[in-house]
Parts: C-alpha cells; structure tokens; sequence
RNA sequence: GUGGCUGUAGCUCAGUUGGUUAGAGCGCCGGGUUGUGGUCCCGGAGGUCGCGGGUUCGAGUCCCGUCAGCCACCCCA
C-alpha cells in the first residue's frame, strides 16, 4: 500500500495550502468587485464538448484528455479547460447576455509531469461572454494584472497580439501553409504534421523558431475592423496603465480564439513554465457548440504556477490571532467562552480541547503559529487575562472586554 | 511519445579505492520540579540502504533488470 498521490498529482497541506487559500481569495475577491458572478459547473463534461470547442487538432484534445466511458456507455472527458464548458453551460441556461462569469478549480490532462505541469492543476479565470466591445478585452486584460499585483507577483509581463476574425484567419492559414510547405525539409517532424492538421502553431515552436524568419504572420492579414479592434485594445491598456508587449507570433494553443490573444508571463520561472495565466476572444466559440453567435472574451490563469512564482519568501502571516490557554481546569468554561467571543469578532482564535500542562499548551500555541498567546487564570476573577505575543516574548494584562481590541491593533495604542 | 538525473531514518542529505554494530541536521517523544512556547542543554525512539537478480570471502558502494520520483523536449496554465 502506498500513500503516493497518483502520478502528476499532488496533496497540498499546510503550509502551503495557506498560500493557496491566499491567492484563491484574492481572486475570488477580486473578480467580485469586477463585477463577475460565479459559476460552478461540472468537472467532467460529454467529450465532444471539448473536441469540437478546443479544436480536433489541438495536442489537448489529441493526446492530453482524460477520456472514458462511463458506465450508461457515454463519453466522458474531465475538462482540460475551462471555457468551453462554460459557453456550453451559457447556452443551456438560455441566460441574458453580456454575462460575466468566474470560476475556480481543477483541470485534467494526461501529461508527463514536470516543474510547474500537473495532470491535476488548478485554474481561475474569467468569461465576459456576449460582449463585443474592446473595452470588455481590456477589462478582462486589466482584471488579471490587477490580480498578479494584489498577490504581489513581481517581474510580470502582459504579451498580446491579435489572430483575426474568421475570414482574415484564413487568408493568413493559407499563406503560411504556403510558405511551411515551400521550407518543409528543413522543419522537424512535429510541424511538419502540424502544416496540414494546425500551421498556426508552427509560429510558436521553439524548435524551429530560427527557420521563421520572414514568415507570414497574424497581424498582415488583420480586417479594417480587426485593426481597429486591436488598436482600441492596446490604447485601453494604455490608458489603464497595464504595461504590455506586443507579440506577433503569440498564437495560443487552442483553436477557439480569434482578435485578441495575450499571455500573462513571469519571468522569474524558466520559460518550461512561466506562462502564468492567458486568454483571449473567441468569438466563434458558441456557434462551434451549435449555439448563436456570442462574442466573448476570457482568461484562464493557472494557480499552481503562480504560487510557484511567488516563492517561499511571499511572507505569509501566521496562523492564528490568538491561543487561548487555559491555566487551572477550573476556568475551562471560561477559556471555551473567551474562544467563541473572539471567532464571532472575526478573530482566528483556539485552545486545546482537552486538558494539558501549561507548559504543553504553550508549545500548542507556538506550534499552531498563533501571533498572541492568551493566559486564562487567577488574572480572571479581576477581570483580566495575560497576553503574551509569542514572537517578543512580552507580556501584558488586558481587561478581558479589551482582548479584541488589543489584538487588532497589537497593543499599540496601549 | 523522446532524452537526462536520482532512489540510504518522517524530511533534507553524507557515506571515502567494496571491508566489522550505516551517520548528520531538521522533525518527533521525554527530561532540565510546581502558570510560559520558540532559543539553549541532556536523553530516547526511528532504517530489510526502492525492489529482483548477478559478481565477490565480503555489496549502501560494482554490473544487469525493474519500479518509482524529479527535470527537460513537445505542449500548455
């Protein structure tokens, strides 16, 4: 019997779960005040959902998707992604558009394991679904950046580029495969394959990125409108003050996206993982799935490379406000009460459950990462308790109505 | 799918040209007396050296196989 998680997965516990729970809230927060309501959708969805909306050539659908039958005979996938389950669960409501959705979970794909690449890994994102406007690409854009910041994310870029609409996303498919055709014996075996099944993504390969040069790209073959689009774009970022740089050869992995593309990407991980979170417009999306046609933008932003990011030195305040320790048996009850009144102050407070020595509490305390130690004891009966901050050693008696007070402001006003 | 690296205590690792009872740090448990942790001191528990086979008088150490983990390519978050 072993204890291992399955390969490509991983048990995340304290302390580390603590940093996890920190950026979790930060978005969840965060996408609140943006003005985005939160979705919960399924885990695993039909597998065409995802073939058709990601696209049959993507290496997602091809090689990477947790894909069986389940016992009714159906084929079920769990979501590599996010969005188009999304738009699907979109199109089943039968919801008002625009509509702005978040979300937060795991996402599955069959890949060897490496730094920052899980087959379990977690995702937040977005979705401004039924919005046309390049504002709504500047807000998603904007929301992203502000969150890196609030989390203290340093060295992040923001890459964009824009692919297109549908009718420019050919003519530019057409005079790439044109010029990958006339240089196919000096590509590798991977875009070689790719020139009939996704050329696009050859644009991106860092095998035969040298070979490149002067190939077609995205941006020649823009519309009037699309030009426009992307202009508006880029000076929404401006005036938002989101520093970005442009990509001409960002294309993104998924077939879905059309107009607007962009990357958020650390650049204190190496480059096997530092795309931290990306996104784009996907116009077509939800007429692919058999719905009508709803413009949308989105990102998706991946958790376990951005705590990845952030590091050990991302300080992270200790655990507990205060532990409670109870001195003589006698003042249990006392001790029980004074934990309660604290957790219902919206302070992280607890004791040991059963009796132990005071010395052994302490160790609890200390153990359990707790800012303040709270002495429960003869002090009492004059209405007091001794308050020791566990991390100067000092010690102080408080009036037992002011212990909340005390340990909001650390003592300070004392 | 391809390539490289590594498997010794709960964790991180050291183990000399193969040679007696396999070590350290951290962690864990107990103690340094009675209401004080972390720091300091003392003591203790804990390992079929991933697994299987081979070479040898003798293997943690050499060889083969196997399993597992890590990292990279590819791709992506």
């Amino acid at each position: 019997m072993s204890f291992r998680p399955p390969k490509g997965t991983d048990d995340i516990l304290p302390p580390d779960s603590r940093r996890w729970r920190r950026v979790l809230r930060a978005f969840d927060d965060l996408a609140e005040r943006f003005g985005y309501d939160l979705i919960v959708y399924p885990v695993f969805d039909s597998t065409e959902i995802f073939a058709r909306g990601v696209g049959e050539g993507t290496d997602v659908v091809q090689k990477e998707m947790y894909t069986f039958k389940d016992r009714g005979g159906r084929s079920i996938t769990l979501r590599p992604e996010a969005t188009a389950s999304v738009v699907r669960a979109y199109l089943a409501s039968g919801s008002q558009i625009p509509m702005k959705l978040a979300y937060a979970g795991p996402m599955f794909r069959y890949e060897r394991p490496q730094a920052g690449r899980r087959r379990q890994f977690w995702q937040v994102g977005v979705e401004y679904l039924g919005e046309d406007s390049p504002q709504a690409d500047v807000e998603v854009i904007e929301l992203g950046y502000r969150f890196y910041q609030t989390i203290g994310l340093e060295g992040l870029e923001v890459q964009v580029n824009s692919l297109g609409d549908p009718t420019s996303r050919a003519a530019h498919r057409g005079a790439l495969t044109e010029f990958l055709e006339g240089i196919r014996s000096h590509l590798s075996e991977d875009s070689r394959t790719r020139i009939e099944t996704n050329p696009l993504r050859v644009l991106d390969s860092k095998e035969d990125h040298s070979k490149l040069q002067g190939a077609p790209l995205p941006a020649e073959f823009l519309s009037d409108e699309s030009v426009e689009h992307y202009a508006a774009v880029k000076q929404g970022l401006q005036q938002a003050s989101i520093p970005f740089v442009e990509n001409p050869r960002l294309v993104r992995g998924l077939d879905y996206y059309t107009r607007t593309v962009f990357e958020y990407v650390a650049t204190r991980l190496d480059v096997a993982q530092n795309a931290v979170g990306g996104g784009g417009r996907y116009d077509q999306l939800a007429e692919v799935l058999g719905g009508r046609h709803v413009p949308a933008v989105g990102f998706s932003l991946g958790i376990d490379r951005i705590v990845l990011a952030l590091g050990e030195e991302a300080g992270l305040r200790p655990a507990l406000d205060a532990f409670i320790i109870v001195a003589d048996e006698q003042r249990r009850q006392a001790a029980v009460g004074l934990v309660r009144e604290l957790r219902a102050r919206h302070l992280r407070a607890d004791m040991e459950p059963g009796p132990r020595s005071v010395k052994a509490q302490f160790k609890s305390a200390d153990r359990r990462q707790a800012l303040y130690a709270i002495v429960v004891g003869d002090e009492w009966d004059d209405g007091e308790v001794t308050i020791r901050d566990l991390d100067k050693g000092e010690e102080v008696r408080v009036a037992r109505e002011r212990i909340s007070t005390y340990l909001r402001i650390g003592g300070e006003a004392e």
